[in-house]
DNA sequence: CGAGTGATTGACGCAGATCAAGCGAAGTGG
DNA sequence: CCACTTCGCTTGATCTGCGTCAATCACTCG
């Protein structure tokens, strides 16, 4: 094991619920290990249990339904910080699948551990419930994106949110940049676009000074702008971690 | 409170989890009354908070976001047995509206006894965070039948939606029938089309003789084929029960 | 009996899908 | 070290699924 919970960096970064000396005790105790994974490689496979819940440390992922059709919908794209694997842990098994989008670190929890944990530590189960509900009303607000915006709005919407969630983990530049694993085509994927019109949306974006999005790199230039256009208020909130 | 746990009509049912005596004593515990609400009223709000969290004994709802530009997102139908609330019970407030669509009766939980409850009884903890994950499941499929299907397997996916969740709450007729008290506007709010198109569509699957819904009444003539157009296992799940 | 609501159907137009072609960067193997 | 492939981005042309508008009909309700 690599890190320690206490030296556990993310626990430093604003933005995140703070712990007490009792729950970083019971965390510890529950962690198994870290996970280093190559970008690309699948952690967590549509279908199939695991025995292993994991909580990102480094690096980006990638979360996605595939249809029988072929197509495929991004679910969301797991930042440092975020749980994955909630499904496996709780219910039988996973109901969408989870990628290395770039080289990852996870932290590694035994399932079987999770009753116990339950048990010992109601606050810190109570932050797993929080998770949960989070995530819950981020797929709703990713809904209502996808059924009721028109294509600009989508893709601005889903820049802001990409913005907010690496500036939570620390991975925005100075100048507004953030290096981002993904193609448009899986930025596409996430907002029920094809991938030409995510491009020529994105194009026009560009061309209006609003943000830059070319070759993994994205780059918000009028926050403002992206807030109106989508419609959405630009106020983060708070998050939990495990 | 006229329905102890004990007696509640729900457990009885196939397809929830089976209670045992302890379990039962604490939920019962927990229970703070029961609220009846006329059809239309609204139960929770986007954006405030509560102090109840609610589980459905009887009638049915309709959970939805309102955007700023007037449009609505249907989030879902609230079934007897299914939770409302989680969200304000675990985060300061809720991300979306709930609206009585029939009159309901409701179990009211409080809000604050909730950390007590995790500390007392674990294992009801942990189903919490289980129907958080159902939802969360739910939630993905639906984005991913919104953002990715055409408008015949996104109605044919909603029309299979409900009638597993109507089995399974034992609101469906021998006759294969379900009396809804959601209008096609509602069905195509939440399937991110039209009212116009839905209707086209519906009408499109009854001249195939697939199923019929008009005023209020769902009719699934041929459930293998609504699978089929949908693209989906016609399977459901268990489901917990607080 | 008028007013409001939901279902239904046809006509029309557009946002976004699909098809297609070209480009640069990165990898790969001979 | 250079052909050759692959992959992602870009842009234009064309097509179509679905939204919008509009009108009618059936019901319910005050």
């Amino acid at each position: 094991m690599k890190t320690p919970c206490r030296d556990c960096p993310l626990r430093a970064r604003p933005g995140f619920a703070p712990f007490t000396a009792h729950e970083l005790e019971m965390t510890q105790q529950l962690k198994r290990g870290e996970l280093r994974i190559d970008a690309g490689t699948p952690i967590l496979t549509e279908g199939s249990g695991s025995r292993q819940v994991y909580t990102v440390l480094q690096g980006m992922g990638l979360r996605y339904k595939t249809l029988e059709t072929g197509a495929r919908q991004v679910l969301g794209f797991p930042f440092p910080g975020d749980f994955v694997g909630l499904q496996a842990a709780v219910m039988e098994d996973m109901t969408h699948s989870v990628d290395a989008a770039t080289e990852m670190v996870l932290c590694v929890f035994d399932r079987a551990d999770l009753p116990q944990f339950y048990r010992e530590a109601p606050e810190r189960a109570f932050d797993v419930t929080w998770i949960a509900a989070e995530e819950e009303s981020f797929l709703g607000e990713a809904m209502a994106t996808i059924g009721q915006r028109p294509a600009r709005a989508r893709v601005a919407w889903g820049l802001l949110k990409l913005l907010q969630r690496a500036e939570i983990s620390g991975l925005l530049a100075e100048d507004g940049a953030v290096a981002l694993p993904y193609s448009q085509r899986d930025f596409g994927d996430a907002l029920g676009l094809s991938a030409v019109h995510t491009n020529k949306t994105l194009a026009r974006l560009r061309d209006e000074g609003v943000a830059t999005w070319q070759g993994g790199r994205m780059e918000v230039h009028d926050r403002a702008a992206l807030a109106r256009i989508s419609g959405t208020p630009p106020t983060p909130r708070r998050r939990a971690l495990i």
